[in-house]
Order: structure tokens, then C-alpha cells, then sequence
DNA sequence: TCGGTTCTCCATCATTTGTTGGAATCGATA
DNA sequence: TATCGATTCCAACAAATGATGGAGAACCGA
């Protein structure tokens, strides 16, 4: 029995997964508080009342967008881990990099919807869980900082946020960064990756030498 | 002559000074369009009108108070940029690296406003200026990248956004991350510290060594 | 074609929100 | 004390917003 959520993944025509794509491109766009449910509808062309014939309360839309995302996220994960598995940690790092960058900057809104849950406090939502902790155990088991999943070192997980963190923060940015470097887009985008390999692969490598 | 914002920071007890911090906090907290006017006068502990007649429009006292960040921003960059001047690049890092996070860890709502500014999309408000380009300038030229503030390469400015934004977002997050790292705020603030600089002066010690 | 289910829209409601007018109050000064 | 400006609050308004009830349209199997 397939739930709401992956019925509405499974026809991305159907109006359930149209509004879902507004509504995610909207949010990660302005934050909760700053979408209307009109202007969602709006972006679809609809009535505001199919919306919530669909998705019942603005609240479940939001939380839909939000576990769809951190799905996204863990399968993306998932698929980095299995490309990487078995090599050595700086190329490890380096496919995670180049891998992470495609997609969110393909996909601009998920790395605002991330920080914006990040920062999270509304006074309509009870945070949700981006299951951000998981992720980030799945990164550092990937990355070789720990071993066991369900025990993991404050320190590695600190320095795995810090390479999240990095990747997320320029890809939500770039509207505001890319004029200061005075870049285009694809340069952008270079200059991110190129970046963050030059901060990041020493600083790890050097770990798995002296640790 | 005094501007109005000076004027409020001039006495922290006037009525505009209250309302300000008042302002700052909860647009830190909840982003431009989580905060009502009602709100921030409850907060204050006075009727809504007298916060029209101090500010204005809600959007000239969001204005107001980022305005009032930037500058604060400034000032901390330049006094970071006094320690350090004519030490060499790892020392200058560590001091900025602890410098900037005390201060940030002491104002938590900075750094939220400083992210809720990046994605910043708001329908209400115009984009304000944080004079970003300006501080990552200064921190450059004060981190012995680039030497002339006026033409930083694209990849000097990225390298010191990466620093830049890790400070930021290890302070904006704290009540997401440290559940994760299983610490309390003081052990959270010692494994932030110790986690930038092991990621970041090891890259940045290396640049100088092979530009 | 019929009957029922699913879907979509129009009209509407109660509440929230930004904002303002005006009256009352306070403090200094003549 | 009378006066005047600065400050504060009460009350209210128009618009925006979240949410719903109900009427019709579209679809689909019998």
C-alpha cells in the first residue's frame, strides 16, 4: 500500500505531485511563514481549495517537502557510499564533493529548504526532523571517521558537519556570492567545487596519516 | 548630528534601543515573515502603536536591524584585523577563528540573521545589504590572501566564505548540531573552535607555503 | 445510461496582521 | 499653573491569510 508520499512521487503529473513541487520550490524559496497557501496554489494554477482538498493544512504540505527531501538526501547518500566504497579517503572525498555539488545545485531549493530548517524555529511548525543526524552518520561511516554507526566520536561528527555545512551553504549562496566573485554560473560552480577539495582534502587526509 | 540608529545604541534603555534588541532577538529567531509587530511590542512589554511611532514600517526596523549587525560585523572584523596584524598565517587564523566564534556564540541571533539574510527572499522586503562583499574583502586582505581590497581573485574570496560561513553556521545551528555531538554548550563552543581550525589551517598554512 | 466516487471551484468565515487616528499622559518650561 | 511637545495607549480598519461547506464537473465501472 504505497503511502501519499510515494504516490504523488510516482506520477509526477498528478495534481498531488504538482503541488508538492510548487509548494517545495516556494518554501525553499521564502521559508515557511513566508509562502502563502494562495500563492502555492497561484504556481499551479489551481484553486486554493484543491490544495487543501490534497494536502489537508499547510503544516502536512511543508512536512511532506521536508520528508521528501531527506529522502532524496539519504538515497543520494546511499548511492555516493556505494560509488566510493573501498577507495582511498581523498578520492572518497573528492567523488563526494564533486557528487553532492551536482545535485544540489541542480536543485537550488533543497539546500534552502535544508538551512532554513536549520534554523527551523516557526511558531506554526514543531521542528521536524531532517534526520540530519543520520545523514551525517552515513557520511562518516562513508568517509572512514568511524566505524561503527550507532557510536560515533563527537569530533568526527563535527567535522563531518563542517563538510556539509561548506557544501550546503554555497549552493544556497549563490545568489548572494556568485556577484562577489563576479562569475558566471558554471564558473560558480568550479570555484565551489575546486574550494571546497582545497579546504577539505587536506585537512582529512592529513587525519588518516596522523590521527 | 547622531542618526537614529546611533542615537538608539547610545542609550540602551530608550524605548528605540528596547525595541531594536527586542526586534533582533525574534527576527533572529523565527526570519522576517515569522515575526509580527505584535509580537516584538509584547516582547518590549508596550502597546503596538509606540513601536510605529519609534520605527515605522516593519520593514525599516528589520532594515534598522540589520543595518545595526553590519556594523557591528565591521567593527568586530577590524579589531580582529588589529590582533593579528604582522603575525603569521596560522596564528592570524586561530585568533580570528576564536575571536569570531566568542562573539558569536555570545550573540546567537547574529549569526540566524546573518543566514536568514543569505536566503533572504522575502516578498516584503527589498534584499538589504549586509555588506558582505565588504567584510570578506577585509578579511581577506587581513588574512594575507589577496593584497589590494579592491581586485580579490574569485578563488582568495570563495576560500574565505568557506571560513566565513563554517563559523557561521556552527553558531547559527547550535541547537541542531549539539544534540547530535551529544555535548553541552561549553564542550559544543571547545569541539566548534577545534574543528575549524583543524580544517582550515592546514589548507590555508599549505596555500601560502605553494601559492 | 446510471450511480457513485473523485476531483475542482466559488463563496465565505474567522482570525491574524500591518498600520493609523485620536485621546490621554507625562515632563519640562514659561 | 498653563502650555506645549513628546510619548504612550486604546480602538479601530482594511487587507491578507488559513481554512471549510457545498455545488457542480469529470471520471469510471456496471
Amino acid at each position: 500500500m504505497p503511502s501519499r508520499l510515494e504516490k504523488a512521487r510516482q506520477d509526477p503529473d498528478s495534481m498531488k505531485a504538482r503541488i508538492l513541487d510548487a509548494a517545495r520550490r516556494l518554501f525553499g524559496e521564502y521559508g515557511f511563514s513566508g509562502v502563502t497557501t494562495r500563492m502555492i496554489a497561484k504556481t499551479v494554477g489551481i484553486d486554493i481549495s484543491t490544495l487543501y482538498y490534497h494536502w489537508g493544512e499547510k503544516k502536512d504540505l511543508y512536512e511532506a517537502v521536508i520528508t521528501d527531501l531527506s529522502d532524496e538526501i539519504r538515497a543520494k547518500l546511499r548511492h555516493i557510499e556505494s560509488l566510493v566504497r573501498g577507495q582511498p579517503l581523498a578520492h572518497r572525498l573528492e567523488v563526494a564533493i564533486e557528487v553532492m555539488c551536482d545535485y544540489l545545485f541542480e536543485r537550488p531549493e533543497a539546500s534552502n529548504l535544508i538551512l532554513l530548517a536549520y534554523l527551523g524555529k516557526s511558531r506554526d511548525v514543531t521542528e521536524i526532523d531532517l534526520r540530519l543526524k543520520e545523514h551525517i552518520a552515513n557520511i562518516a561511516v562513508a568517509m572512514g571517521l568511524a566505524l561503527d554507526r550507532t557510536n560515533i566520536p563527537a569530533r568526527a561528527n563535527a567535522r563531518v558537519l563542517a563538510v556539509w555545512n561548506s557544501v550546503i551553504n554555497f549552493t544556497a549562496g549563490e545568489h548572494l556570492f556568485r556577484p562577489m566573485l563576479n562569475v558566471d554560473h558554471a564558473e560558480y560552480i568550479a570555484v565551489v567545487k575546486e574550494t571546497l577539495k582545497f579546504i577539505l582534502i587536506p585537512a582529512f587526509t592529513r587525519t588518516a596519516a596522523a590521527p
